[in-house]
DNA sequence: ACCACTTTCGCAACGCTGTTGCCAAAGTGC
DNA sequence: GCACTTTGGCAACAGCGTTGCGAAAGTGGT
């Protein structure tokens, strides 16, 4: 290890921080490692991982991880777990999360139904529950049957053993469709239910509910699941349902823009003067690959689609596109074939690497699960995801 | 500022840190805190900012100030600089930047030219030369050229008054044509000039010069020096020469891809199946915008340029578009409304407030004095731009 | 002119961080 | 069975920001 301070040489330093404020105190520090260490016990999984690769993996020196993970299992978080071959020396001691430490709820609020997951630290599902219900039915009962869910999955869970586990819930995230303000939990023109315009729902669900509240967009919500589930890097979930939207990926924590109008992939123009759409723009990717599905022509809707996904790949470099939604999923393979058309003869032309597409993983409840994550991820270190 | 811990009630923590790696130590917390004062200063300009107003923009205590401007006036980099208006008790005693405490060069690599800056801690300009370069005329004629201007710029403002102030020099800013490999310094693909392809060109002029070197794409090179320059927030560089193409600026920092190909603004398509392009794709911004030049119609130019912002404005929630570049310089008006007159026609379909369009300040060095921004970006804890 | 009060800001002691030096524990290999 | 390697905890340590306190330097009332 040497004399030398082992941190010096990462190019990181402590990093981020943009904006006013950002001043950090041995709290800070504190807490930033260990949420470090959580997230390579969590990425490491049921496998476990060493101290002495904890160390190498975060810079620290194995004295300070060994003092980390001390307090972890103190706490209940980490736990040993077996030991690994020996190298010549005393053999390493495994260590690995324990998911029922704590746990998260997440809420898929969809047009005509909602979705509730408990998941626990891991991000795994352990309850589920859904419910149909009217998004226009007002506030009240829209509240109180989120608050019904969220109970009823809980009590579900509880139920079941191993009982005297620590169920601690640490918070929920609820991802609903439309543009909000993530920041302050507060919505804004939710598509087709205007009575929605300016509620502060974080506040009246985190007081319902009794746990801290964060909402985001449901598209947001999946991409944020996607990342956490193992999707690395940079990446673009694409939605095609009854619209076009996305959810943007860049270096691991999803993209908002300060407004709330970002991620508008579906009204990206890509046919100047192209068919009118919806947003009284014309020529608009949803429009186009909209158009081209109630056709029934699937192939030209996903050479749109890819065109419109190239487009995205070239600008911010993403790694892998990513394909859900109900359109998508009625066929699969007809939408990766032809956005994967497009990209590979792009990439032809470039002369580089094909972007990969695919189908993105968990289905119908991704969003719900995502949206847990909105809660788990500051846990990890993962900023606000 | 009572006994809870002040660092406690903020939500961004020590945040940052994607990717492998990232552990903190006393050095880098120090190191991070320090930086973050240093930008304020910065940021303060002539008029100074006083240890309080410090304190309470960082989040810090008062005597965590205190300590850090200690070691920064006895580094020389701060100063005191007079007292404000007392407001009933002791006045507080301003801090100013001592500009010319360290330097950093900026270099231009153009096809036919180089340019380089020599700009202090503030980022003026103290220091210019131009000289005639072919960037084909190979790496030898190339670097020795380069080494030469900046040699050259660093005697002629060693021999003026003031003399005796600490001259350090940082390091020196590279910016060319073409993507390339931020991270290593290694060149890719120059546009029209093959035979730097793969060159390693950050360690051959580190080498040559003798200080550190960190090389970027000029888009980017300008974009960070906007940003420097007191535009905040998120914005876009779009630059309409010989081609066209884009540097973003996301949350305050430079967006690269993982890979070499980020930002091909003008390689997006917003005609399907239109006029073929040089990149062998059809309908690109860029050749539909170049096409319109060339016939003469700049305001069909200005619409198309508009139309690729007007997807970006959307993708991504930008807050300005800042338009450059020669061709834009030999038309600015006619590109400035045009571009806004798309963008003013989306806010008003979606209720929002119109995105500004603006010509990027700079002018023709606004690349180089950028590329010195590569090396003082980090200072001022700005990671890599 | 004097005194009470407010505000700024440095010194000293403190708690806590990760680091270093050292040693016990627990294996392998001759 | 002994030498060696490797792991990882204990204790002392340097250095970070924080807290307690007091000197410095103004204002405003008397």
């Amino acid at each position: 290890m040497g004399g030398v301070n082992r941190a010096d040489d990462r190019t990181g330093g402590v990093g981020g921080m943009r904006g006013t404020g950002g001043g950090a105190n041995l709290l800070a520090l504190r807490s930033h490692n260990t949420a470090l260490v959580l997230d390579l016990l969590r990425t490491a999984g049921a496998d476990g991982i060493s101290r002495l690769e904890l160390a190498e993996r975060t810079g620290l020196t194995p004295q300070a991880v060994s003092k980390i993970t001390a307090r972890l299992r103190a706490d209940g978080l980490a736990a040993q777990a077996g030991r690994r071959a020996s190298t010549g020396g005393k053999p390493r001691t495994v260590l690995r999360l324990v998911p029922e430490a704590g746990h998260a709820v997440g809420v898929h609020l969809d047009r005509d139904e909602v979705r509730v997951v408990l998941v626990d630290l891991r991000g795994a599902v352990v309850g589920e529950r859904r419910a149909a219900l009217d998004l226009g039915a007002g506030a009240e009962a829209v509240l109180g049957a989120v608050r019904e869910a969220v109970a009823a999955v809980r009590e579900a869970v509880a139920a079941v053993p191993p009982a005297g586990f620590d169920r601690a819930l640490l918070g929920a995230g609820v991802a609903l469709p439309g543009p909000l303000d993530h920041a302050r939990g507060v919505l804004h023109r939710v598509t087709g239910f205007p009575e929605w315009d300016g509620f502060p729902l974080r506040e009246a669900l985190a007081e319902r509910l009794g746990v801290p509240v964060v909402v985001d967009k449901d598209t947001n919500a999946a991409a944020l699941g996607l990342a956490a589930g193992g999707e690395g890097g940079s990446f673009a979930y694409l939605h095609l349902g009854t619209g076009l939207g996305a959810g943007l990926v860049i270096g691991g924590s999803v993209h908002r823009g300060a407004r709330t109008g970002a991620e508008e992939f579906g009204h990206q123009v890509i046919q100047l003067d192209g068919p009118p759409c919806t947003c009284g723009d014309r020529g608009c990717v949803e429009a186009l690959c909209l158009g081209a599905v109630a056709r029934g022509d699937v192939e030209e809707a996903a050479r749109v689609l890819g065109t419109g996904a190239a487009n995205l790949v070239g600008l911010l470099d993403i790694d892998v596109v990513l394909l859900g939604g109900r359109t998508v999923a009625a066929a699969p393979d007809a939408f990766v074939h032809g956005v994967a058309a497009v990209l590979e003869e792009r990439a032809r032309r470039t002369g580089q690497d094909a972007v990969p597409v695919r189908v993105a993983a968990g289905g119908g409840r991704a969003v719900a699960v995502g949206a847990a994550q909105l809660v788990l991820g500051p846990v990890f270190g993962r900023g606000d995801g």
